[in-house]
DNA sequence: CGCAAAGTTGCGGCTTCTGCAACTTTATCT
DNA sequence: AGATAAAGTTGCAGAAGCCGCAACTTTGCG
C-alpha cells in the first residue's frame, strides 16, 4: 500500500501534539503548559513528545519541515532567470495563502507568537533555518558568492522581514484587509528603495 | 563617591562571568559547557550566575543591556528630521565601531555564533528586541503608526538584518577590509531598492 | 505465521532555572 | 565609629526540560 498505517499514525500523532500543544498554550499561558499537559491531551506519553518535538516552543508554534519545505520548493520552481525579489514576492505570497487557507489555528499561534517572546524566538529560529537555503539558491541563481557578497543573504533577509513585518501589522489591523495587500506594499518598497517618500502610508483599512 | 564599591564589583563579576563562558564556549563545545563551570572559572556560585544571565547562551552571546542601549541611544541622538534610512545607517555603523573596538573577543563570538545556532537564537532574540524600540522610534519621527503601516518596521527588520548580514560576510571573509564598507554597501542597496542590477558585485577583497 | 523494522514507553540521570531564607558585604545616617 | 538599612551571595530544594537506553508493542512483509 501507498500509504502505510505507520506513516499515517506518525502523522496523526504529530498533529494531535501540535494541536494540544497550541490550544493548551492559548488557554493558559504557554509558560503554565506543560509537556506532560501536551502529551496527555494528545493521548500519548511524555517521553514521546520529545520523538516528534524538541521542545515545548515548536510544538506550539508548529515547527513542520513541511513549511519550510514548502518555501523552498516554490522558491527553486520559479524560473532560473525571474528576478530574485519577483521570485521571492511570488513565494511569500503563496506562503501567505497557504498560511490563510490553514484556518483558525494560524491565527491563534500568531497572536501567541505576538505575545510571548519564547515563541517569537523559535519562530525566528525557523526562519533562520528557512533564510540559510533560501540565500544558496539565490547566489546560485545571480552567480554570486555569499561569502562574498551581501546581496543574496540581504535580499532574502529583507524578504523573510517583509513577511514577518506584514503578519505582525496585519495581525494588529485585526486582520481586516487582505495580507497580501501589506505584503505587496512591503515588496514595493523594497524594490524601490527604502528611502521614506510620498508613495509610502498607511492604506486606509 | 561617585562609583561605589558596588557598582564596580558587580561589573567586574558579569564580565567574568561572560569572559569564562566565552572562552569555555571556544574551547569547548557550547553545549558541553554547564553554567557550574563557568560560574567556577568565575569564582562565584552557579547560583549567582543566574542574577546575572538569564541563560548560559546570554552569557557566551555577552548579552549586555549597555549594546542595546547605546544602539537605541545613538538612533535618539541623530537629528529628529534625518530620513530614517540615514539615521539607520549612522547608528548600524556607529555600532560597528564600536564592536571592532572591543577586540578580539567579539570576533570569537562571532565565530561562536555562526557555527552553534543555538547561540544564533539568543543573538536573534536580543536584535528583536532592539528591532522593537527601534521601530517605535522610526514611528514617532515619520508620524506613521507601526500598527497601520508597514514601513516603520520594515525599514528596521532590513537595516537589522543588514547589520548581521554584513557581520556574517565579514566573517566570512576572513575580516579582510574594513566592515564598515559591507555595511555601506548593503545600505547602498535597501536605499537604491533590492532589485539586482550592476551595481551589485563582489567588491575584490 | 514469523521475523525484521519502526514506534512507544518508563526509567534514570543530567542540566537549566527559580523561589526562598540565611548570611555576608557595602552604604548611609547620626 | 557604630547602628541600621540596602544590596548581593549562597545553598537548598524542587520543578521542568531534555536525552540515552533498554524493554516492550505494533506494523510491514515475505
Amino acid at each position: 500500500m501507498r500509504e502505510g498505517l505507520r506513516e499515517r499514525k506518525k502523522a496523526e500523532t504529530h498533529q494531535a501534539l501540535a494541536k494540544a500543544a497550541l490550544h493548551l498554550a492559548d488557554e493558559l499561558d504557554p509558560e503554565r503548559v506543560t509537556v506532560e499537559a501536551i502529551a496527555d491531551a494528545a493521548g500519548v506519553s511524555p517521553r514521546t513528545f520529545f520523538n516528534y518535538f524538541s521542545s515545548k516552543e515548536d510544538a506550539i508554534v508548529g515547527i513542520a519541515p513541511a513549511h519550510s519545505s514548502a518555501l523552498l520548493a516554490d522558491l527553486l520552481a520559479r524560473p532560473d532567470d525571474e528576478p530574485p525579489l519577483d521570485a521571492l514576492r511570488a513565494v511569500v505570497l503563496a506562503a501567505a495563502e497557504r498560511l490563510q487557507a490553514g484556518g483558525d489555528d494560524w491565527v491563534i499561534r500568531h497572536r501567541l507568537i505576538q505575545k510571548h517572546q519564547s515563541l517569537a524566538i523559535s519562530r525566528a529560529a525557523w526562519f533562520a533555518e528557512v533564510e540559510r537555503r533560501m540565500t544558496e539558491e539565490i547566489a546560485r541563481r545571480t552567480g554570486l558568492d555569499p561569502g562574498l557578497d551581501v546581496y543574496p543573504a540581504l535580499v532574502v533577509s529583507a524578504t523573510i522581514g517583509a513577511l514577518r513585518v506584514a503578519i505582525d501589522v496585519w495581525q494588529e489591523r485585526k486582520r481586516v484587509g487582505a495580507l497580501e495587500t501589506l505584503i505587496d506594499d512591503a515588496f514595493d518598497v523594497l524594490a524601490h528603495g527604502l528611502r521614506l517618500s510620498d508613495t509610502v502610508g498607511n492604506h486606509a483599512v
